[in-house]
DNA sequence: CAACCAACCCATAGGCTCCA
DNA sequence: TGGAGCCTATGGGTTGGTTG
């Protein structure tokens, strides 16, 4: 049997040409344990689809199922930084492996625009994993958002949330955790001196917790704190044996102040990132960091929102925890 | 056990009836 | 005649129940 031109194949090609009924190409095609089927039936089946080249029709199969198999990500984040890359590896990697396809909504400006919603009143998607951006960045208001996607009763997950709203599951970065790491590991090569660099001024849930993972991490060593703004740059660099940033930026700025006054680093400072950059590896020196483990927050997002569909699931706040990128700075 | 039937999903289009 | 309102078929699948 060949196919009109232009006509694809459906399921009752396949039953016909298999000379089964429809139920019966279903049940192969879709592996089902709960009929058994001859083998002989089962391989006329699938040759019988082969040379049809025949593909489900995913809108038919959710029509039945009342289920797109779609996930909504909708996210503030610039296209081109590496976390949100690596959350997006890791949310279209678990998606994929559980027959679940992506899609995509980039929000740019309007700040209050919740017309993502319909694609879920719609039946287009299943849920949403939403991915707020830096709260530094002021670009929305996360706690509306989320309340509008309460009110639709729409399956969410929140990535990189600063909130902390009830009934909502999160995979946040252990900002805290992150500054932690890095001074700890500066304290484990024996550095006293350690200050923490950072925009101070502004007061934004994600550096209080960097500014604190630094502060555990020196008095838990029994070390005295020492913080400075960037703005402070490059003065403050005198004396200084060991430095921490917030993020690679503020990294940036101290190597390019360390170069300015002649101090070598790593001989003379000591520099390590609380996050990573793309840039990172390429500054010069090439920066040491601490890696936010974007790919399993994504995987971690999918995860949870899948539990959600499946009505298996309690709110919940996970952190993974991060890992040290050590290179040349320290 | 192997295979099939029939109900079901839901938006849409087309057909039919009724009334002004 | 034509507009409103209702009913039914259709599309391409899935799945619980039934038959041989």
């Amino acid at each position: 049997m060949r196919m009109p031109q232009g006509k694809k194949a459906t399921i009752k090609d396949v039953a016909r040409e298999a000379k089964v009924s429809i139920s019966v190409v279903s049940y192969v095609l879709n592996s089902s344990t709960e009929k058994s089927i001859s083998p002989a039936t089962r391989d006329r089946v699938m040759e019988a689809a082969k040379r049809l080249q025949y593909v489900p029709n995913r809108a038919a199969s959710g029509m039945r199922r009342k289920h797109s198999m779609v996930i909504g990500v909708v996210s503030y984040w610039e296209l081109d930084v590496l976390v949100f890359t690596d959350m997006m590896k890791g949310i279209t990697r678990k998606s994929s492996a559980a027959n679940y396809r992506i899609l995509f909504c980039h929000r740019e400006s309007k700040q209050d625009d919740v017309s993502y919603l319909q694609y879920c009143q719609d039946g287009s998607i299943d849920g949403i994993v939403f991915i707020a951006p830096y709260e530094s960045l002021g670009l929305i208001d996360e706690a509306f958002h989320i309340r509008q996607m309460k009110e639709a009763k729409v399956p969410f997950v929140v990535l990189n949330g600063s909130t902390h709203e009830d009934g909502v599951s999160y995979i946040n970065v252990d900002y805290c955790g992150s500054t932690y790491l890095a001074t700890s590991y500066l304290i484990g090569k024996g550095h006293k001196d350690i200050a923490y660099v950072a925009p101070l001024e502004l007061h934004y849930t994600e550096l209080e917790r960097r500014l604190q993972g630094y502060q555990d991490a020196m008095s838990n060593s029994r070390l005295p704190v020492r913080c400075h703004d960037v703005k402070e740059l490059p003065d403050c660099l005198h004396g200084l044996k060991a430095v921490v940033t917030n993020k690679s930026d503020t990294a940036h700025s101290v190597l390019q102040a360390a170069h300015k006054l002649g101090i070598d680093v790593p001989r003379e400072l000591a520099v390590i990132a609380a996050n990573t950059e793309a840039y990172s590896s390429y500054l010069f020196p090439p920066l040491s960091t601490v890696r936010i483990p974007a790919e399993r927050m994504g995987e971690l997002a999918v995860e949870t929102l899948l539990e959600q569909l499946t009505g298996a699931a309690e709110p919940k706040l996970i952190m993974p925890p991060c890992a040290l990128e050590i290179r040349q700075t320290c």
